[in-house]
DNA sequence: AAATCTATATACAGACCTGTATATATAAGA
DNA sequence: TCTTATATATACAGGTCTGTATATAGATTT
Protein backbone atom coordinates (compact mmCIF):
# COMPACT_ATOMS: atom_id res chain seq x y z
CA UNK A 1 0.00 0.00 0.00
CA UNK A 2 1.79 3.20 -0.67
CA UNK A 3 2.91 5.35 1.95
CA UNK A 4 0.60 8.27 0.94
CA UNK A 5 -3.05 5.85 1.10
CA UNK A 6 -1.68 4.63 4.72
CA UNK A 7 -1.39 8.25 5.86
CA UNK A 8 -4.92 9.53 4.84
CA UNK A 9 -6.51 6.42 6.18
CA UNK A 10 -4.49 7.21 9.68
CA UNK A 11 -5.46 10.93 9.48
CA UNK A 12 -9.25 10.33 8.59
CA UNK A 13 -8.96 7.36 11.44
CA UNK A 14 -8.12 9.93 14.04
CA UNK A 15 -10.35 12.71 12.90
CA UNK A 16 -13.05 10.72 12.63
CA UNK A 17 -13.10 9.29 16.02
CA UNK A 18 -12.44 13.15 17.45
CA UNK A 19 -14.47 15.30 15.16
CA UNK A 20 -17.03 13.09 14.43
CA UNK A 21 -17.40 11.33 10.39
CA UNK A 22 -19.72 13.60 9.42
CA UNK A 23 -18.81 16.84 10.37
CA UNK A 24 -15.18 16.12 8.79
CA UNK A 25 -14.61 16.99 5.77
CA UNK A 26 -12.11 15.57 3.29
CA UNK A 27 -10.54 19.30 2.52
CA UNK A 28 -9.47 18.70 6.37
CA UNK A 29 -8.49 15.04 6.27
CA UNK A 30 -5.94 15.80 3.44
CA UNK A 31 -4.74 19.30 5.00
CA UNK A 32 -3.93 17.51 8.13
CA UNK A 33 -2.66 14.75 5.98
CA UNK A 34 -0.27 17.14 3.92
CA UNK A 35 -1.33 15.96 0.51
CA UNK A 36 -4.37 17.63 -1.86
CA UNK A 37 -7.99 16.15 -2.95
CA UNK A 38 -7.15 14.89 -6.24
CA UNK A 39 -4.14 12.26 -4.29
CA UNK A 40 -6.97 11.67 -2.29
CA UNK A 41 -9.85 10.88 -4.52
CA UNK A 42 -7.10 8.90 -6.42
CA UNK A 43 -6.80 6.30 -3.86
CA UNK A 44 -10.46 6.22 -2.91
CA UNK A 45 -13.25 6.54 -4.85
CA UNK A 46 -15.24 8.64 -2.62
CA UNK A 47 -15.84 9.78 0.92
CA UNK A 48 -18.21 6.75 1.72
CA UNK A 49 -15.36 4.47 0.07
CA UNK A 50 -12.62 5.94 2.70
CA UNK A 51 -15.14 5.54 5.36
CA UNK A 52 -15.78 2.14 4.33
CA UNK A 53 -11.76 1.41 4.47
CA UNK A 54 -11.43 3.36 8.04
CA UNK A 55 -13.90 1.17 9.34
CA UNK A 56 -12.63 -2.29 7.97
CA UNK A 57 -9.16 -1.53 8.55
CA UNK A 58 -9.74 -0.86 12.27
CA UNK A 59 -11.45 -3.61 12.93
CA UNK A 60 -9.21 -6.25 11.07
CA UNK A 61 -6.58 -4.57 13.79
CA UNK A 62 -8.54 -5.01 16.54
CA UNK A 63 -10.00 -8.80 15.77
CA UNK A 64 -6.42 -9.82 14.86
CA UNK A 65 -4.36 -8.32 18.14
CA UNK A 66 -7.05 -9.59 20.19
CA UNK A 67 -7.30 -13.19 19.10
CA UNK A 68 -3.68 -13.30 18.85
CA UNK A 69 -3.26 -12.44 22.45
CA UNK A 70 -6.25 -14.66 23.65
CA UNK A 71 -4.67 -17.54 21.68
CA UNK A 72 -0.87 -16.95 23.19
CA UNK A 73 -1.67 -15.88 26.64
CA UNK A 74 -4.45 -18.53 27.27
CA UNK A 75 -5.08 -22.08 26.99
CA UNK A 76 -8.17 -23.00 28.08
CA UNK A 77 -11.69 -21.89 26.71
CA UNK A 78 -12.56 -20.68 30.07
CA UNK A 79 -9.25 -18.42 30.55
CA UNK A 80 -9.66 -17.21 27.38
CA UNK A 81 -12.93 -15.69 28.70
CA UNK A 82 -11.77 -14.53 31.52
CA UNK A 83 -9.41 -12.48 30.11
CA UNK A 84 -11.05 -11.11 27.37
CA UNK A 85 -11.53 -8.04 29.01
CA UNK A 86 -7.79 -7.73 30.19
CA UNK A 87 -6.60 -7.59 26.66
CA UNK A 88 -9.72 -5.28 25.93
CA UNK A 89 -8.36 -2.97 28.64
CA UNK A 90 -4.76 -3.03 26.87
CA UNK A 91 -6.08 -1.88 23.72
CA UNK A 92 -8.13 0.68 24.73
CA UNK A 93 -5.85 2.27 27.34
CA UNK A 94 -2.79 2.14 24.68
CA UNK A 95 -1.65 5.57 23.49
CA UNK A 96 -2.61 4.13 19.63
CA UNK A 97 -6.19 3.67 20.64
CA UNK A 98 -8.02 5.41 18.07
CA UNK A 99 -11.78 4.01 19.58
CA UNK A 100 -13.89 1.32 17.90
CA UNK A 101 -15.20 2.84 14.71
CA UNK A 102 -18.14 1.07 14.13
CA UNK A 103 -19.24 2.24 17.17
CA UNK A 104 -19.74 5.73 16.32
CA UNK A 105 -20.66 5.33 12.97
CA UNK A 106 -23.50 3.40 14.00
CA UNK A 107 -24.43 6.07 15.39
CA UNK A 108 -23.57 8.67 12.40
CA UNK A 109 -25.52 6.65 10.00
CA UNK A 110 -28.72 5.35 11.60
CA UNK A 111 -30.36 4.69 8.23
CA UNK A 112 -30.01 0.79 7.51
CA UNK A 113 -29.94 1.38 3.56
CA UNK A 114 -26.39 2.95 4.45
CA UNK A 115 -23.76 0.78 3.07
CA UNK A 116 -21.51 2.21 6.22
CA UNK A 117 -24.07 1.29 8.31
CA UNK A 118 -24.60 -2.12 6.63
CA UNK A 119 -20.79 -2.88 7.91
CA UNK A 120 -20.60 -1.37 11.07
CA UNK A 121 -23.65 -3.35 12.39
CA UNK A 122 -21.96 -6.62 10.73
CA UNK A 123 -18.70 -5.85 12.36
CA UNK A 124 -20.92 -5.55 15.91
CA UNK A 125 -22.56 -8.59 15.01
CA UNK A 126 -18.97 -10.37 13.88
CA UNK A 127 -17.57 -9.17 17.20
CA UNK A 128 -21.05 -10.76 19.67
CA UNK A 129 -20.20 -13.47 17.24
CA UNK A 130 -16.43 -14.52 18.33
CA UNK A 131 -17.67 -13.94 21.93
CA UNK A 132 -20.18 -16.42 21.67
CA UNK A 133 -17.84 -18.77 20.27
CA UNK A 134 -15.61 -18.57 23.21
CA UNK A 135 -18.48 -18.76 25.49
CA UNK A 136 -19.15 -22.17 23.46
CA UNK A 137 -15.87 -23.48 24.08
CA UNK A 138 -15.83 -22.90 27.73
CA UNK A 139 -19.36 -25.04 27.81
CA UNK A 140 -21.45 -22.61 28.60
CA UNK A 141 -25.10 -23.12 28.13
CA UNK A 142 -26.78 -19.66 26.72
CA UNK A 143 -23.40 -18.41 24.96
CA UNK A 144 -25.46 -16.27 22.45
CA UNK A 145 -27.08 -14.62 25.54
CA UNK A 146 -23.61 -13.77 27.86
CA UNK A 147 -22.00 -12.90 24.86
CA UNK A 148 -24.94 -10.03 24.36
CA UNK A 149 -24.21 -9.13 28.02
CA UNK A 150 -20.62 -8.86 27.44
CA UNK A 151 -20.56 -6.72 24.11
CA UNK A 152 -23.10 -4.45 25.78
CA UNK A 153 -20.88 -3.73 28.76
CA UNK A 154 -17.63 -3.33 25.80
CA UNK A 155 -19.47 -0.67 23.56
CA UNK A 156 -20.77 1.24 26.62
CA UNK A 157 -17.15 1.08 27.81
CA UNK A 158 -15.54 2.13 25.02
CA UNK A 159 -17.76 4.86 24.63
CA UNK A 160 -17.57 6.37 28.09
CA UNK A 161 -13.54 5.57 27.81
CA UNK A 162 -13.58 7.69 24.29
CA UNK A 163 -15.48 10.72 25.21
CA UNK A 164 -13.69 11.04 28.83
CA UNK A 165 -10.00 9.23 29.24
CA UNK A 166 -9.72 7.96 32.17
CA UNK A 167 -13.26 7.78 33.54
CA UNK A 168 -12.99 4.47 35.25
CA UNK A 169 -15.16 2.87 33.23
CA UNK A 170 -12.96 0.17 31.93
CA UNK A 171 -12.59 -0.63 35.21
CA UNK A 172 -16.06 -1.34 35.97
CA UNK A 173 -16.70 -2.77 32.58
CA UNK A 174 -13.71 -5.63 33.37
CA UNK A 175 -15.34 -6.69 37.17
CA UNK A 176 -18.66 -6.76 35.56
CA UNK A 177 -17.29 -9.45 32.88
CA UNK A 178 -15.84 -11.23 35.67
CA UNK A 179 -19.30 -11.56 37.98
CA UNK A 180 -21.16 -11.87 34.48
CA UNK A 181 -18.87 -15.07 32.96
CA UNK A 182 -18.45 -16.44 36.58
CA UNK A 183 -22.59 -16.56 36.77
CA UNK A 184 -22.51 -18.21 33.79
CA UNK A 185 -19.89 -20.76 34.68
CA UNK A 186 -21.97 -21.64 37.71
CA UNK A 187 -25.33 -22.09 35.60
CA UNK B 1 -46.59 26.10 24.72
CA UNK B 2 -48.05 26.19 21.31
CA UNK B 3 -49.33 23.64 19.31
CA UNK B 4 -46.78 24.38 16.51
CA UNK B 5 -44.28 24.27 18.72
CA UNK B 6 -44.79 21.15 20.43
CA UNK B 7 -45.28 19.16 16.91
CA UNK B 8 -42.03 20.62 15.70
CA UNK B 9 -40.95 18.87 18.83
CA UNK B 10 -42.22 16.00 18.23
CA UNK B 11 -41.58 15.88 14.95
CA UNK B 12 -37.89 16.77 15.02
CA UNK B 13 -37.48 14.07 17.95
CA UNK B 14 -38.47 11.73 15.58
CA UNK B 15 -36.52 12.27 13.23
CA UNK B 16 -33.29 13.04 14.69
CA UNK B 17 -33.35 9.61 15.89
CA UNK B 18 -33.96 7.92 12.96
CA UNK B 19 -32.00 9.85 10.34
CA UNK B 20 -29.57 11.44 12.57
CA UNK B 21 -29.38 14.92 13.92
CA UNK B 22 -26.73 16.46 11.33
CA UNK B 23 -28.10 14.61 8.34
CA UNK B 24 -31.84 16.26 9.45
CA UNK B 25 -32.13 19.91 7.90
CA UNK B 26 -34.77 22.30 9.28
CA UNK B 27 -36.47 21.77 5.78
CA UNK B 28 -37.63 18.37 6.10
CA UNK B 29 -38.87 18.96 9.73
CA UNK B 30 -40.93 21.91 9.16
CA UNK B 31 -42.28 19.82 5.80
CA UNK B 32 -43.05 16.66 7.75
CA UNK B 33 -44.44 19.00 10.79
CA UNK B 34 -46.84 20.93 8.08
CA UNK B 35 -45.63 24.00 8.84
CA UNK B 36 -42.76 26.36 7.02
CA UNK B 37 -38.98 27.63 8.50
CA UNK B 38 -40.38 31.17 9.28
CA UNK B 39 -42.57 29.49 11.78
CA UNK B 40 -40.00 27.27 12.86
CA UNK B 41 -37.58 30.12 13.84
CA UNK B 42 -39.89 32.04 15.36
CA UNK B 43 -40.55 29.20 18.45
CA UNK B 44 -36.51 28.28 18.62
CA UNK B 45 -33.50 30.57 18.06
CA UNK B 46 -31.40 28.38 15.92
CA UNK B 47 -31.15 24.60 15.13
CA UNK B 48 -28.74 23.80 17.96
CA UNK B 49 -31.46 25.36 20.40
CA UNK B 50 -33.97 23.07 18.74
CA UNK B 51 -31.22 20.15 19.45
CA UNK B 52 -31.11 21.46 22.99
CA UNK B 53 -34.97 21.66 23.65
CA UNK B 54 -35.92 18.06 22.53
CA UNK B 55 -32.82 17.12 24.38
CA UNK B 56 -33.92 17.94 27.35
CA UNK B 57 -38.15 17.34 26.89
CA UNK B 58 -36.64 13.52 26.65
CA UNK B 59 -34.29 13.40 29.22
CA UNK B 60 -37.19 15.44 31.78
CA UNK B 61 -40.28 12.72 30.23
CA UNK B 62 -38.27 9.82 30.74
CA UNK B 63 -36.54 10.68 34.63
CA UNK B 64 -39.88 11.99 35.86
CA UNK B 65 -41.67 8.83 34.53
CA UNK B 66 -39.32 6.51 35.69
CA UNK B 67 -39.03 8.32 38.99
CA UNK B 68 -42.76 8.43 39.31
CA UNK B 69 -42.96 4.43 38.54
CA UNK B 70 -40.60 3.33 41.01
CA UNK B 71 -41.77 5.72 43.97
CA UNK B 72 -45.16 4.24 43.55
CA UNK B 73 -44.51 0.45 42.60
CA UNK B 74 -41.78 -0.08 44.82
CA UNK B 75 -41.07 0.77 48.65
CA UNK B 76 -38.18 -0.73 49.77
CA UNK B 77 -34.90 1.14 48.19
CA UNK B 78 -33.60 -2.55 47.24
CA UNK B 79 -36.84 -3.14 45.57
CA UNK B 80 -36.58 -0.13 43.72
CA UNK B 81 -32.80 -1.07 41.93
CA UNK B 82 -34.49 -4.26 41.41
CA UNK B 83 -37.34 -2.87 39.56
CA UNK B 84 -35.26 -0.39 37.89
CA UNK B 85 -34.75 -2.15 34.65
CA UNK B 86 -38.14 -3.43 34.74
CA UNK B 87 -39.64 -0.29 33.84
CA UNK B 88 -36.88 0.79 31.86
CA UNK B 89 -37.99 -1.92 29.44
CA UNK B 90 -41.29 -0.99 29.49
CA UNK B 91 -40.14 2.54 28.37
CA UNK B 92 -38.19 1.26 25.66
CA UNK B 93 -40.69 -1.39 24.36
CA UNK B 94 -43.51 0.66 24.47
CA UNK B 95 -44.76 2.19 20.98
CA UNK B 96 -44.34 5.98 21.96
CA UNK B 97 -40.39 5.18 22.28
CA UNK B 98 -38.43 7.50 20.18
CA UNK B 99 -34.53 6.53 21.99
CA UNK B 100 -32.92 7.86 24.02
CA UNK B 101 -31.90 11.21 22.81
CA UNK B 102 -28.58 11.85 24.74
CA UNK B 103 -27.14 8.56 24.07
CA UNK B 104 -27.18 9.35 20.09
CA UNK B 105 -26.67 13.05 20.37
CA UNK B 106 -23.22 12.52 22.71
CA UNK B 107 -21.87 10.21 19.56
CA UNK B 108 -22.96 12.84 16.90
CA UNK B 109 -21.17 16.03 18.59
CA UNK B 110 -18.02 14.71 20.17
CA UNK B 111 -16.17 18.19 19.89
CA UNK B 112 -16.35 18.96 23.97
CA UNK B 113 -17.13 22.48 23.51
CA UNK B 114 -20.21 21.82 21.94
CA UNK B 115 -23.55 23.03 23.90
CA UNK B 116 -24.86 20.17 22.48
CA UNK B 117 -22.61 17.49 23.94
CA UNK B 118 -22.10 19.53 27.22
CA UNK B 119 -26.09 18.92 27.61
CA UNK B 120 -26.01 15.47 26.49
CA UNK B 121 -23.13 14.22 28.66
CA UNK B 122 -24.40 16.71 31.84
CA UNK B 123 -27.95 14.03 31.12
CA UNK B 124 -25.82 10.83 31.02
CA UNK B 125 -24.16 11.86 34.14
CA UNK B 126 -27.24 13.00 35.94
CA UNK B 127 -28.69 9.01 35.19
CA UNK B 128 -25.69 7.36 36.49
CA UNK B 129 -26.07 10.04 39.68
CA UNK B 130 -30.04 9.08 39.87
CA UNK B 131 -29.06 5.32 39.84
CA UNK B 132 -26.27 5.66 42.45
CA UNK B 133 -28.45 7.31 45.10
CA UNK B 134 -30.69 4.57 44.65
CA UNK B 135 -27.80 2.20 45.53
CA UNK B 136 -26.69 4.18 48.19
CA UNK B 137 -30.15 4.06 49.73
CA UNK B 138 -30.36 0.10 49.09
CA UNK B 139 -26.85 0.35 51.04
CA UNK B 140 -24.36 -0.77 48.48
CA UNK B 141 -20.76 0.22 49.25
CA UNK B 142 -19.92 0.86 45.92
CA UNK B 143 -22.56 3.13 44.51
CA UNK B 144 -20.93 4.54 41.96
CA UNK B 145 -19.26 1.67 40.35
CA UNK B 146 -22.65 -0.14 40.54
CA UNK B 147 -24.53 2.96 39.06
CA UNK B 148 -21.76 2.74 36.41
CA UNK B 149 -21.85 -0.62 35.21
CA UNK B 150 -26.10 -0.52 35.36
CA UNK B 151 -25.75 2.88 33.05
CA UNK B 152 -23.13 1.20 30.73
CA UNK B 153 -25.50 -1.94 30.21
CA UNK B 154 -28.73 0.47 29.94
CA UNK B 155 -26.88 2.57 27.09
CA UNK B 156 -25.40 -0.39 25.28
CA UNK B 157 -28.96 -2.00 25.37
CA UNK B 158 -30.86 1.35 24.27
CA UNK B 159 -28.66 1.61 21.52
CA UNK B 160 -29.13 -2.12 20.50
CA UNK B 161 -33.12 -2.11 20.93
CA UNK B 162 -32.94 1.37 18.49
CA UNK B 163 -30.62 -0.34 15.78
CA UNK B 164 -32.93 -3.37 15.90
CA UNK B 165 -36.62 -3.72 17.43
CA UNK B 166 -36.82 -7.30 18.97
CA UNK B 167 -33.32 -7.84 19.14
CA UNK B 168 -33.36 -9.54 22.99
CA UNK B 169 -30.94 -7.02 23.99
CA UNK B 170 -33.15 -5.53 26.78
CA UNK B 171 -34.24 -9.20 27.94
CA UNK B 172 -30.28 -9.89 28.37
CA UNK B 173 -29.58 -6.44 30.15
CA UNK B 174 -32.67 -6.93 32.49
CA UNK B 175 -30.52 -10.42 33.65
CA UNK B 176 -27.23 -8.92 33.75
CA UNK B 177 -28.69 -6.00 36.12
CA UNK B 178 -30.13 -8.47 38.47
CA UNK B 179 -26.55 -10.33 38.86
CA UNK B 180 -24.93 -7.29 39.10
CA UNK B 181 -27.20 -5.90 41.88
CA UNK B 182 -27.19 -9.37 43.76
CA UNK B 183 -23.70 -9.60 43.51
CA UNK B 184 -23.41 -6.01 45.20
CA UNK B 185 -25.98 -6.64 47.65
CA UNK B 186 -24.18 -9.47 49.07
CA UNK B 187 -20.74 -8.05 49.04
C1' DA C 1 17.67 14.37 -22.87
C1' DA C 2 12.96 12.81 -23.57
C1' DA C 3 9.07 10.56 -21.85
C1' DT C 4 6.27 9.00 -18.19
C1' DC C 5 4.47 8.63 -13.76
C1' DT C 6 3.09 10.71 -9.46
C1' DA C 7 1.81 14.47 -6.68
C1' DT C 8 0.62 19.42 -6.24
C1' DA C 9 -1.89 23.80 -6.79
C1' DT C 10 -5.95 25.93 -7.71
C1' DA C 11 -10.30 26.81 -9.33
C1' DC C 12 -14.93 25.68 -9.75
C1' DA C 13 -19.50 23.32 -10.64
C1' DG C 14 -23.40 21.55 -8.36
C1' DA C 15 -25.67 20.28 -4.33
C1' DC C 16 -27.19 21.13 0.22
C1' DC C 17 -27.68 23.72 4.47
C1' DT C 18 -28.91 27.56 7.79
C1' DG C 19 -31.02 31.64 8.56
C1' DT C 20 -33.45 35.90 6.77
C1' DA C 21 -36.20 39.09 3.86
C1' DT C 22 -40.46 40.10 1.60
C1' DA C 23 -45.01 39.64 0.48
C1' DT C 24 -49.41 37.42 1.31
C1' DA C 25 -53.18 35.04 3.53
C1' DT C 26 -56.20 34.03 7.50
C1' DA C 27 -58.49 34.68 11.61
C1' DA C 28 -59.77 37.09 15.79
C1' DG C 29 -60.72 41.30 18.45
C1' DA C 30 -62.07 46.34 18.80
C1' DT D 1 -64.89 47.25 9.14
C1' DC D 2 -60.38 48.12 10.51
C1' DT D 3 -56.49 46.42 12.97
C1' DT D 4 -53.46 43.22 14.81
C1' DA D 5 -51.43 38.79 15.44
C1' DT D 6 -50.14 34.48 13.47
C1' DA D 7 -48.95 31.43 9.85
C1' DT D 8 -47.76 30.71 4.95
C1' DA D 9 -45.29 31.01 0.51
C1' DT D 10 -41.26 31.87 -1.74
C1' DA D 11 -36.97 33.48 -2.79
C1' DC D 12 -32.30 34.08 -1.76
C1' DA D 13 -27.77 35.32 0.46
C1' DG D 14 -23.81 33.22 2.26
C1' DG D 15 -21.63 29.29 3.73
C1' DT D 16 -19.99 24.36 3.42
C1' DC D 17 -19.44 20.11 1.23
C1' DT D 18 -18.14 16.55 -2.44
C1' DG D 19 -16.10 15.60 -6.53
C1' DT D 20 -13.82 17.12 -10.98
C1' DA D 21 -11.16 19.86 -14.41
C1' DT D 22 -6.92 22.06 -15.70
C1' DA D 23 -2.36 23.23 -15.43
C1' DT D 24 2.14 22.55 -13.32
C1' DA D 25 6.10 20.64 -10.77
C1' DG D 26 9.42 16.67 -9.60
C1' DA D 27 11.18 12.40 -10.03
C1' DT D 28 12.16 8.16 -12.31
C1' DT D 29 12.81 5.47 -16.42
C1' DT D 30 14.28 4.76 -21.08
Amino acid sequence: MSSLKSKILVVATDLFQTRGINSTGVDTIVAVAGTTKMTLYKYFTSKENLILEVLEKGHQDFQSWLSEQLNSNAKKPSDKLQKLFEFIEEWVTSPNFRGMGFIKASAEFPNEESAVHQLSSEQSRQFRQYISSLASEANIQDADGLALQLSLIFEGAVQAEQMKRGSGAMKYAKKASKILIDSALTN
